[in-house]
DNA sequence: ACAAAAGTGTTGTACGTACACCCATGA
DNA sequence: TCATGGGTGTACGTACAACACTTTTGT
C-alpha cells in the first residue's frame, strides 16, 4: 500500500485553500482508461481508477483523481502530474477533453479543465494506492460532483476517436496480436468485428509493421505486430503538443 | 458607431482586477466565424471580428473579443454574453473549442476557455462597433497573446466537422440554394467541389427540406432549401447543451 | 441563338461487410 | 483426429469521384 500526497488528489476543500471569499478556482481532473480482463466473462473490460473523498463536498463518494491548478505549471503539466500522483506512471496517451464551469457543480466556483488518458495495462504497478479504486466504466457507482457525467463524454470521445485514429494502440504493449488489437476495439465499440475484416482494415492502414515473433497457444500461432511509431496516435491539429 | 463597454471586451489588466497578488483568473474568448463576399474575387471568404487592444499587455494589437468570467455565469454563459457585446446578435452555433493555460502565455497566470461560434451574415448588424475589425481569417496581422494559435486551431475544427455535420448550415439564412451552400463547403475547405456530386450527397443526408421558391438570375432559376430543424447542427455527444 | 448555371445519368473505383474456406497448432 | 483460433479468398452493396449530357432561364 502506497500513500500519496491527499491534498493534491482531492479537489474541494483543503487546509491550504479556503472558499470564504468569492474567488473562481481552476482545478484539473483526469479520465484515465486501461483494460482489464473481466475473471467471469473471460472478455476485456474498460476500467479506471477513482478516488474516494475523505472531505466535506461529497465526502465518501468516488471522485475523478485531480487537484488545484498549480500557479506556475500548464495545463498539460497539471493533468500530467495528477495522474502520476494517481497511478505512479506516465500515459501513453493523454488529451484535454472539456472544461466543465456550471456555477452549482460544486460549492464554491470551480472551474476544472478535464484531461482523459489511455494507459497500457502492463504500465499499472502491483501494488494498489490508498484511497484509489479501479471500476468498470460501464458500471459505475453514483460519483461526486458532476463526475458521471464527465466520464460518459469521455468514453463517447473514445469511441468516436476509435474509428478514425489508432489510440486503441495507446491500450497495448509494444508487441501484440491482431487478436488482442481486435478486443480492444470490441470492447472500446460494445461489439463483436469480423476477425477476416478487421485484419485487412488494419493491414491497409499502414500503421502496424509485422515482427518474425509468434504468440502461442492452444491453436494456430498468431504473428506479434508492433506499431509504426512515425504515426501519431490522433490527429491533434495545430495544437503543439508538450512533452 | 457604437460604444460597447471596454472592461469586458478587453481580457488583461483592467482596473478593477489587478495581477499584483499570485492567482489564476479565467477569462472567455470566442472564435466568431462568419462569411464575407471578396469584392475583387467575388468569392466568399471566412472572416472573424477582432477588438482592438487598449491597455498595456500587447495594446495596440488585435485581440479575440473576451472577457473575465463572471463568478456566477457558466462558461457557456460568459461566452453568449462576450460573444453579443461584440456583434450584437446571437450566434447560430456555439461550441467550446479549448482551455488554453501555458503559463507564460499572458503577464499574470490567466487561463483562457475559448469558445468557437457561427454567425450568419444576414444577422450582423449594419452599424460598425469601436474598436472592432472584421478581418479575413487566412490573413490575419500579429495577434495578441497566443490568439493566432488559438484561431489556427479553430479553423482547423471548423473544417473538420465541416466533414461529418451540417454544421455549415450555421453561415446560412433560412433559405438558400444548393450553389450557396457548396460556396460555404468550398470557403471553409478551400477547394472546388463537384456540382453533381455535391447536389446528390447533401440531398441523401436527410438535411434538406425543398421549398416551391426560387431563386431567379441570369440562367436557369435554382430551387430554395430550408434546414431539417430536427437534426442537430453537430453531434456534441453527452454534454448538456444549454440555451 | 447563346451563355451560364441547374439538374440528371452513367461509369469506374474504393471500401466495408458477409461468409466460405484452408492452415497450423495443442490436446 | 478434433477443436480452436489464425489467416486467405471472394462476392456483393454502398459511397464517392469524374464527367458527359439535358434543362431552363436571361440577354
Amino acid at each position: 500500500m502506497v500513500t500519496m500526497t491527499q491534498t493534491t488528489l482531492i479537489p474541494g476543500i483543503t487546509s491550504a485553500e479556503t472558499t470564504t471569499d468569492d474567488v473562481t478556482r481552476v482545478a484539473v481532473s483526469t479520465v484515465i482508461f486501461t483494460l482489464r480482463r473481466d475473471p467471469v466473462s473471460d472478455r476485456a473490460a474498460i476500467v479506471l481508477p477513482l478516488v474516494r473523498r475523505t472531505r466535506d463536498p461529497h465526502e465518501g463518494l468516488w471522485a475523478l483523481p485531480g487537484g488545484w491548478l498549480d500557479t506556475s505549471e500548464s495545463l498539460d503539466a497539471a493533468a500530467s502530474r495528477t495522474l502520476a500522483e494517481t497511478t505512479g506512471i506516465a500515459p501513453s496517451y493523454l488529451e484535454q477533453l472539456y472544461a466543465f464551469g456550471a456555477v452549482d457543480r460544486s460549492p464554491g466556483r470551480v472551474v476544472s479543465i478535464v484531461y482523459w488518458a489511455l494507459v497500457r495495462p502492463d504500465e499499472i504497478p502491483d501494488h494498489d494506492v490508498e484511497n484509489v479504486t479501479w471500476f468498470e466504466a460501464a458500471q459505475l457507482p453514483l460519483l461526486a460532483f458532476d463526475h458521471n457525467e464527465i466520464v460518459e463524454y469521455a468514453l463517447w470521445r473514445l469511441r468516436n476517436k476509435v474509428g478514425y485514429s489508432r489510440i486503441a494502440h495507446g491500450l497495448l504493449a509494444d508487441e501484440f496480436t491482431l487478436a488482442e488489437l481486435r478486443e480492444v476495439y470490441e470492447s472500446i465499440l460494445g461489439r463483436r468485428l469480423d476477425p477476416a475484416n478487421f485484419r485487412r482494415q488494419v493491414e491497409n492502414s499502414g500503421n502496424l509493421i509485422p515482427t518474425d515473433r509468434f504468440r502461442t497457444g492452444s491453436h494456430r500461432p498468431a504473428r506479434l505486430y508492433r506499431y509504426n511509431q512515425d504515426v501519431e496516435l490522433a490527429d491533434r491539429g495545430p495544437l503543439v503538443v508538450r512533452h
